[in-house]
DNA sequence: AACAAGGGTTTAG
DNA sequence: TCATCTAAACCCTTGTT
């Protein structure tokens, strides 16, 4: 069974609308930021636009650093993060692409998967002239360039379209796979970050080409057995996952401290609202939760959970607060260490569906 | 042996 | 140099069925 898989990836996202929305703002470089309020500039870059880029300025990168890089140009602006906004304007335009897929994912605010098998009668000639629309629909009814990447899986799609941004499509034949992945660095790999790449390394494996060849016993010893065939996999260019919506598995909600802290009033304090805003994020979803996490940070940066699974499945606010409260105790009893953040997390839901799958198909329901 | 729970790590966007 | 937020997948250990 062949398929064609699109991925949609829109343009430096929240800083593509932002510019859109502001004509000032066009030509400048501009940075999206997420201020953590504890200082004033204090926070990390959310996304910025390729002028921002230019100047070294990436995402993930303390503010502070990029206003180093931004020295270079004074017409550099930094904006706040308006992610509710952004949101919105996410699934108007993911309502839209939904109806050009016969199946649709989407795996984040400003990327979706569609499968087009069908619709392109599997035939790569047709799945260009679709994405072409679809790039075109895009820009004429919300005024935003993205990027598609097309290829016979999920994998395949989503390193396409990394190959030419912004506004670039890109298609992976089934011909192309091995010429495209094998003068890759592993890096580029799908699932491959700074750790990985450093083990690998260790063990003269830099390229796809070396990754597809290498030993996959060995690959298990280094990175375990499910990893270890996964990155394999991924080499070869193998990917079977199917596009398809899934159900959220948790709900955190996570805050940077005014200043450390290991004062017991405010962080309980604290968790209580962190506690009401992930509960407000169940309401119009029929869940209930069994296990309540709390995520604690400290100011080396390390992270710790503690978590409690409770009896009964539970969809009310008190056991949620309850429940961290107790966490957190237990936590600072281990830990007598300030915290810079601190977090909660709701998790292993469970509805009637799940319950009668887990029963009904049991081990078969893994995936 | 298979599965749950608890805790940690890695990746991504 | 300073270091957000959310979520998923995987790893390992321990304990239970």
């Amino acid at each position: 069974m062949t398929r064609i898989i699109l991925l949609l990836d829109f343009d430096y996202f929240y800083a593509q609308i932002e510019e859109r929305d502001n004509s000032k703002y066009k030509d400048k470089p501009l940075v999206v930021c997420v201020y953590s309020g504890r200082t004033e500039n204090s926070g990390a870059v959310a996304t910025c636009n390729y002028k921002a880029r230019d100047l070294g300025i990436r995402s993930g990168m303390p503010i502070s650093f990029a206003q180093k890089h931004a020295e270079k140009d004074s017409e550099t602006v930094f904006i706040p993060v308006r992610m509710d906004y952004y949101k919105e304007v996410s699934s108007e335009i993911m309502e839209m692409l939904r109806s050009h897929a016969d199946k649709f994912e989407q795996v984040s605010v400003d990327e979706a998967y569609l499968d087009i098998s069908e619709s392109s009668g599997e035939n790569y000639q047709k799945a260009a002239v679709i994405a072409a629309n679809i790039k075109k629909e895009v820009k004429e009814k919300f005024e935003l360039t993205c990027s598609i990447g097309i290829g016979p899986n999920k994998l395949l799609a989503k390193m396409s379209a990394g190959v030419h941004k912004p506004d670039g499509l890109t298609i992976i034949k089934p011909e192309d796979v091995r010429e495209f992945m094998d003068p890759l660095l592993v890096h580029k790999l799908f699932g491959i970050g700074p750790k990985t790449t450093k083990i690998l390394a260790a063990n003269n494996v830099t390229t796809i080409r070396d990754l597809a060849m290498y030993d996959i016993g060995v690959l298990q010893r280094l990175f375990g057995e499910n990893k270890g065939v996964l990155l394999h996999n991924r080499a070869l260019g193998i990917d079977e996952e199917i596009v398809e919506d899934s159900d959220k598995q948790q709900i955190s909600r996570l805050t940077t401290l005014k200043e450390d802290t290991m004062n017991m009033d405010i962080l309980e304090k604290t968790v209580e609202d962190l506690a009401r805003s992930v509960y407000t994020k169940t309401d119009n979803m029929e869940i209930q939760f069994k296990t309540v996490s709390i995520i604690a940070i400290n100011s080396e940066l390390q992270t710790r959970t503690r978590s409690k699974t409770l009896d009964e499945p539970s969809d009310d606010l008190d056991s949620i607060q309850n429940s961290c409260k107790e966490l957190i105790k237990d936590f600072l009893k281990d830990h007598p260490e300030k915290l810079r953040r601190i977090g909660v997390r709701i998790s292993n839901f469970s509805d009637y569906e799940k319950e009668k799958k887990q029963s009904d198909l049991g081990k078969f329901f893994k995936k």
